[in-house]
DNA sequence: TTGTACGCGTTATCAA
DNA sequence: TTGATAACGCGTACAA
């Protein structure tokens, strides 16, 4: 399948073989007009030699290039990974160059400008928590740019219903008629979509209940610490994280204590099935959102559209052993 | 920082605007020799223009590019993620092209054609279990090629000390002195580091004691369904997986059969501290192990080295609650 | 249908 | 130190 020679064939070592200009291997290459003859001659010969066009200088000459840079904040997620599947099943022509922030904004924002200066003929940002400097850079840009995760007015977008998410949790939550609730949730200005709106439900629900709200951060073992904290000086009979992971620290916290409160998580994680007891959370789809940023960046990029663009998601809560 | 222009400015425009030629940019731009005034005149425009080479035509005219394709089998672990964090963290001058094959050999092979016709500069291949198909695609390649986790005698390699991890564990397996023990392991056919080396010193320590051995997948499911039905019939104190993903499969069904059982597990994973009890497993630094296969790599690109290199990381036992 | 000639942005060679 | 020019591989007017 691979040619074996160290030096690439050209589409001009095709042309000279079959005794054509290369203009016409180029036109056959991109379905222009040959004749029945030379296009089987062309097919054979290209066949053999495993000729492949150099896409350097396709995208130089072609002023455009397929190369899409996508920025997550971590790569040890379902929901990333999701998303990026999504993207995948959805490409057909365009390469996408994935590049890990490590959840620090001056990675990100380094990422960005290292993307510029690769040449990437767009950029979507996953997960995309931006800080001023990042939102000047990202508006300075020529590029096609679509972001996922945060309802931000001035760019074209992909989110999630999150308050649609906390609604229906506070719905759950009545059913199951706590007396003592502990919310485990992040700051509202690193995250607003995850902080702010996922509790406005929430906390709407919990109006007449006993609760108390403790703010950590998206780490497993800060969460497990904080909430640790909490439950020594309290006993809860449910505990709401703001995200999955969150959740896993207080259950290990429970763990530790001896105590047995339901828990309810957001996201779709390892994390949901593989800790005993499996977990209840609310769930995005993130294949799906992917597909989506896809098709919007097509559009962002292609047909230029002068309005901001927002798509949104919407999930469901799945019940598990948690919360039985 | 960016320029907001949608023209990219070119060489050719900084050239004009400075009232030089192009090749004095080009020198300046290279470390050639330029004199002090046109060096500070050609700064201030390439700053304010925010000038940066078309990476394109450096790739097209050095005849040569710093893409390297990475396929990695999945993208939601922390081995996976931990080795592209070595390799990003050495890494300098090069772009990687991350592709997930989702645990497909078809999807791994399609994966590698495509990279070639991407005009990748070389191929890092983790996780790799090779069919015959791709050894042959790979053998065929021109391009610099390094492989991870497979013993390979063919291809320049980094691999795991499977061997010496079974022996760490079948030491410490002798301390626990238990009395029957379930092994969960893989085909030695889909991954013969992992089925066989792993497993050779737990046999070797488990010669006269009663042990079942179970193959089942890489899944986590999988690993569950099958464990579930040995536990069923068979009551154990030890139960050692393949991996850590096993391990909380197994974790699972003796939860669900009120069974306690120890668990040793292999590999660094979310698992290990986020299952209660924490999982006590056999550990490998993959970061370190990502950094190393970036050396390898510049080895095999700019050395051309003529034997085949072969690199072993070890790695050691963390124990957890999971055999206390 | 086919071929010629030029340009994309860059680096390298060679004179000046 | 500088600049004119060719070349990398490709696509595309334009002419034949």
């Amino acid at each position: 399948m691979i040619n074996s020679m160290n030096k690439k064939v050209t589409i001009n070592d095709i042309a000279t073989i079959a005794n054509v200009a290369k203009s016409t291997v180029s036109r056959y290459l991109n379905g222009g007009s040959v004749s029945e003859h030379t296009r089987l001659k062309i097919d054979r010969i290209v066949a053999q030699y495993n000729y492949t066009p150099n896409t350097f200088a396709q995208s130089l000459k072609q002023q455009k290039n397929h190369t899409i840079g996508v920025i997550v904040p971590r790569l040890d997620s379902i929901a990333q990974s999701d998303m990026l599947r999504g993207l995948d099943d959805l490409n057909k022509d365009d390469t996408f160059l994935i590049v890990n922030a490590y959840q620090d904004a001056k990675r990100e924002l380094a990422a960005i400008e290292k993307l510029h200066s690769q040449n990437v003929g767009g950029i979507i940002l996953l997960t995309a928590n931006l800080t001023d400097e990042i939102r000047d850079v990202l508006k300075a840009s020529p590029l096609p740019i679509v972001i996922q995760g945060q309802d931000e007015p001035n760019f074209h977008r992909v989110i999630m219903d999150d308050l649609a998410a906390g609604k229906a949790v506070g719905q759950y939550i009545k059913t199951l008629a706590p007396k003592n609730v502990l919310l485990l949730n992040v700051d509202t200005k690193i995250d607003q979509a995850v902080g702010h709106d996922r509790f406005v439900g929430i906390k709407a629900a919990l109006a007449e209940t006993p609760h108390q709200e403790i703010i950590t951060d998206f780490k497993l073992d800060t969460a497990k610490a904080d909430s640790y904290q909490a439950m020594q000086t309290d006993d809860f009979d449910l505990v709401i994280g703001a995200t999955d992971r969150i959740v896993v620290g207080a259950m290990q916290s429970a763990f530790a204590l001896k105590q047995h409160p339901k828990f309810i998580g957001f996201g779709q994680s390892f994390f949901s099935e593989t800790v005993s007891p499996n977990l209840t959370s609310f769930e995005f789809n993130f294949y799906e959102t992917g597909k989506q940023l896809y098709r919007l960046f097509l559009k962002v990029r292609d047909d230029k559209p002068v309005d901001v663009q927002r798509v949104i998601m919407n999930g469901h809560l799945v019940v598990r052993e948690s919360t039985e």
